[in-house]
DNA sequence: GCAAAAGTGTTATCCCTACACCCATGA
DNA sequence: TCATGGGTGTAGGGATAACACTTTTGC
């Protein structure tokens, strides 16, 4: 079976950058490729896009392929279309973010098993076509859009502590924030409740809970 | 002659929001389609990616056709993609935006006589495909990049007056803006230098013209 | 001299930053 | 009792916002 065009088609997929925290780590999903080109390489997850799918469908399927979420945050973020990015035919690749809540990776298991690994963003390995530039304007994107987003709670679990909402901050603005100031100004945006509960941990005072009040929604502030 | 894939492709496209300050209101250039599908209807300029040029150099391709224009600001904007978008077949569509300072215009007349029109954005006619929605997107990103970016001055000519910067800026941003702090910050910002010149016009004081220190630079304010 | 836009400073307010100590817990 | 992270307030400085009158010109 083929498909005859008049003109020159390219080829168009969607990848993926997938960002988690865990382990105190801003981590990013990659696969191992199987097939030529660059086999053997890490890549970024992705795929074509089905002629009867949206760009958004397609990527929230390839997400949901190799994570096994659904609902998660995802965007857009830019669109790559060097003529020679990819040495097989033209191909475009539409390129997105996702962003996954770190009590959210228990399928990690049946993905690991594979060529499938979350990587620290400070610990990459060498990425197969042009995915290293795309997973560096994610990270730019992700830095930017903390800072006037509140897109970081999408990365958080259900019930999560100041300290760890702060420690999320750092990670990807690599930076540190003042203690005081970041309470402040977080609880001032009336975003986030006490849950009641408390996490105890450790040799030290145990820690207040909080939960987005709510939960799917990214505003921009200011 | 024709071009067959073992899969099928879409058609990608690159499609334009060319922006300008003319008699004081923020236009876009429109064309009147001459061909089926939407024929006689208005829409962005745009046209078919080449298969051996990147998405900006098609970008930049279009617009030049169009307007005649070479080396203004053009960004990529953002993908469109729903599979009904274009009734003809499968049209993914890269949308970007232009602007175009308003000293650059000259070259109306040639493209004026055929079905091309500049349109104050207050007084669009329908558009053709999903062209309205891409409009609007690019209008949001336009006003957002207003304020942490030195985009507006890529819409000035050479030399202008602070009062011709300030009304660009309440074009945009669609609300008025003190005279004095207007002043006062964007002089703060050291990018741009008095000419010497002065503009007459009209029974009233003169206006210091300024030009940009360095032009085609965009820089993220703050 | 009148209309019309250009040009010019000061004050009050808000926001952001810097900064240090006590608390509750587990070992 | 000690080590560890959790939790809390205030004061100063800088940026932003509000605000009105004089100047220069063409007619």
């Amino acid at each position: 079976m083929s498909f005859s065009y008049e003109y020159p088609h390219p080829a168009v997929t969607v990848d993926i950058a997938i960002f988690s925290v865990r382990n105190d780590t801003l981590k990013v999903l990659l696969i191992k490729r199987a097939l030529e080109p660059f086999q053997g390489e890490w890549a970024l997850p992705g795929g074509f896009v089905a002629m009867d799918e949206s760009l958004e469908e397609a990527a929230r399927r390839e997400l949901e392929e190799e994570t096994g979420v659904s609902g998660v945050y995802l965007e857009q973020l830019y669109t790559f279309g060097q003529p020679d990015r990819d040495p097989r035919e033209r191909v475009i690749t539409v390129a997105h973010y996702a962003l996954i809540p770190s009590d959210r990776l228990e399928l990690r298991a049946a993905t690991d098993a594979e060529g499938v690994s979350w990587f620290g963003i400070d610990e990459l390995p060498e990425l197969a076509f042009d995915h290293a530039a795309i997973l560096r304007v994610a990270l730019q994107r992700l830095a930017a859009k903390l800072e006037y987003s509140t897109i970081a709670f999408q990365l958080m679990p259900e019930a999560f502590t100041l300290s760890e909402l702060q420690h999320v901050y750092e990670l990807i603005g690599r930076s540190p924030i003042d203690k005081r100031n970041f309470r402040k100004r977080v609880l001032a945006l009336g975003l986030i409740e006490e849950t009641g509960d408390e996490k105890r941990e450790g040799a030290h005072r145990p820690a207040k809970l909080y939960r987005v009040i709510d939960r799917d929604r990214v505003d921009v502030i200011k």
